[in-house]
DNA sequence: TCTTGAAGATACCGATCGGTATGCTACCTA
DNA sequence: TAGGTAGCATACCGATCGGTATCTTCAAGA
């Protein structure tokens, strides 16, 4: 009767760790077993079914995301400071994650799983809703702070515009991912987003040099 | 020795109607085989690997898809209204391939998997790279023709923005999909792509009313 | 007409899939 | 101290996976 939560919590982010590398399909039991150092029996004492883990271990991933989240958008930080955290943390998030495997993006593996989930999964399909849901709300709040405070032109649909950023986002990180560049998310993650948010020119901050520090080709 | 070059095909567009279904990795080959009322000895006979029928699938997929991107661009077309023959093109497309089944949105099947695929996977990742390289040539030529008309603010990045539109494209319709929603994309899709293109005012078509006619919720 | 090889059919391969049945073991409670 | 049960291990299940070996069929070229 070995630590129970810390079996179970071992077995949610190695499965977290396998779908970032590829998906969900692909991913076996077994592989995920192993690669926990946890036996079959154990896994299915745990979790009825292999989409039941999926579905723990989105909120799982969630759990830990909401903290990032929260601080980024403290109230400390002014809307235009909330932003430039979220396009940080977009590229930080992936350069974590895929440390020490050969590639350099890897998008949200549980929105993207969702994503290509066909009909008969639907228990996947809500928990990537459920993870959308979440990530909508904390959109939300920024653009709403950003209108509020008239860096934004025009009179513009919060919650729309809070999906634009969304649907970009993660179209770009799959861009990405397809190439396996972050260079490629660097260079359009800011313009994009300034772009769908309809950013005050005077607010913006130009190009990505700021932390494409590596790529030489600043002519 | 029944036709050759018709079986290819049926697998080719078994496998095309399957993926759009699900994904590259929980289509089986036994599933198209047996859809396309073909034996395996006929597909393997015809592919290598089932890796190589996708990118077979792929190409064949962007065979058709080229025929009407070069009517949508088609140079009689202004570069306004091949904006919005893109628009309208996007939605039609998901209306055809997901009739009568129980799914509202696809997306770019080739796109996804490849977006999904694992490191392993290299053959899949190159074939979405292909589809993604013609893909951006045309949205290159509208974005083009958009700014040579003038109808474009400031001075953009033409390469840039047509990248913009694409991801946003994809992740909108991987938004559709999670949602089973045409709806959903019919509701930001116009205004999105106006927003990265920045296209002038005087050229923007409000609202989404036009083909959205289904929906009552015009308060 | 006879040969040759493309096209396809059938049966099968080992491996792996998600999942289960049945134990054992350690701890907790009565 | 005697169950009882949560936690886990082992072995196994039928189904399916991608892929192969071998056979037949049939049409075209010499």
């Amino acid at each position: 009767m070995r630590n129970a939560a810390e079996t179970r919590a071992k077995l949610l982010e190695t499965a977290i760790g396998l779908i970032w590398q590829s998906n969900y399909c692909s991913v076996g039991v077994n592989e995920i077993c192993k690669q926990a150092g946890v036996t079959k029996g154990a896994f299915y004492h745990h979790f009825e079914t292999k989409a039941d883990l999926f579905i723990a271990a989105s909120r799982h991933y969630w759990d830990g995301m909401k903290q990032e989240m929260d601080a980024i958008y403290s109230p400390s930080f002014t809307p235009l400071e909330q932003l430039e955290n979220l396009i940080q943390l977009i590229i930080r998030k992936q350069v974590n994650e895929c440390s020490a495997k050969d590639m350099e993006v890897a998008g949200c593996p549980f929105f993207t799983s969702g994503g290509q989930a066909g009909v008969a999964e639907e228990k996947i399909r809500m928990a990537a809703r459920e993870m959308e849901d979440h990530m909508q709300r904390y959109s939300v709040s920024l653009v709403r702070n950003l209108k509020a405070d008239g860096l934004l032109k025009g009179n513009p649909d919060v919650d729309q515009v809070a999906r634009f950023l969304h649907h970009y986002v993660q179209g770009l990180l799959i861009y990405g991912r397809l190439m396996n560049s972050l260079d490629a998310v660097r260079a359009d993650l800011r313009e994009g987003l300034y772009r769908l948010l309809d950013l005050q020119e005077a607010y913006r901050i130009e190009g990505a040099e700021s932390f494409a520090s590596t790529s030489a080709d600043a002519a």
